[in-house]
DNA sequence: ATTAATGCAACACTCATGGTTACATTTGTG
DNA sequence: CACAAATGTAACCATGAGTGTTGCATTAAT
């Protein structure tokens, strides 16, 4: 695995599932198609629970599920539940009386928030079915 | 020091010397003032100069100066120099044969293309001699 | 009761990055 | 010439983020 991989596995397993929404599939059986662990599963979905795009279910048989039409999955609704920015801002707290840091800390800022509003609407734009491999009934 | 502490240290360090574009200053003044250490202030320095940005000279009253006008050095040329992608695409390499892998990974790198040249496009609309601090003499 | 799943905490390992030391090289100055 | 002061670079250490891993409590079907 390597950096992004939190969003990687997000994006990947939502694709599957969307190709047979009805099947309950358990984070160890997940982790073995992504070549990674169950725990790590765990924690990544657990954000897509939270956020209402995943269902899980304890216990014997439990696993996981979409709680919703993969047509109503975007991209971005995967992205922002999962609350990192790609953009990295850092905002270094520590504020400075350097008027060059100043003007240049609100500069770069805007940019970055115009840039990251750049990217939420172009991942916006598809949605988790588009991606599931299968063919589209609706299409 | 921070993530993306590159980016801030060399336009940081442009902008002071944009409003005195004739001083020579060494990287440990340099590194004073942005409280790191002439050494890393050499390293991130050492891009610039390769991109053409700022001059070096060795010796005893060496040191470092803008290379062009401040008002000729955009912030994206600066963002270039460093060779950084902000953009965290992190290329899997990996070829899956997995067909959901395929798709996501085409339109994933596409949407990144498009934030990446949406960034450098707002970054060259700002020059260094905007960011000095001192106002600019030919407004 | 047993089995099989999630949920979660704690820790180990790895990797990128900044910081630091050391030293060769270059160049102005007495 | 000898010395001082600067860059250029390599080699290391320290830190932090992120993934992987183990262990265990809890939950639910059989």
């Amino acid at each position: 695995m390597k950096r992004n991989s939190r969003l990687s596995l997000a994006l990947h397993t939502l694709g599957h599932m969307a190709g047979d929404p009805e099947r309950m599939q358990t984070s160890s059986d997940i982790a073995d198609h992504a070549g990674t662990n169950p725990v790590v599963v765990r924690r990544v979905l657990g954000k897509l629970r939270n956020a209402g795009l995943l269902a899980s279910e304890k216990g014997h048989a439990g696993g996981w599920r979409l709680a919703r039409s993969p047509h109503d999955i975007t991209l971005a609704d995967v992205y922002l539940a999962l609350d990192e920015s790609l953009i990295a801002t850092s905002g270094d707290d520590t504020v400075s009386d350097c008027s060059v840091e100043h003007i240049l800390q609100r500069k770069v800022a805007a940019v970055m928030q115009d840039v990251e509003r750049n990217l939420i609407e172009q991942l916006a734009r598809t949605t988790i079915a588009e991606v599931s491999g299968t063919k589209d009934p609706a299409h």
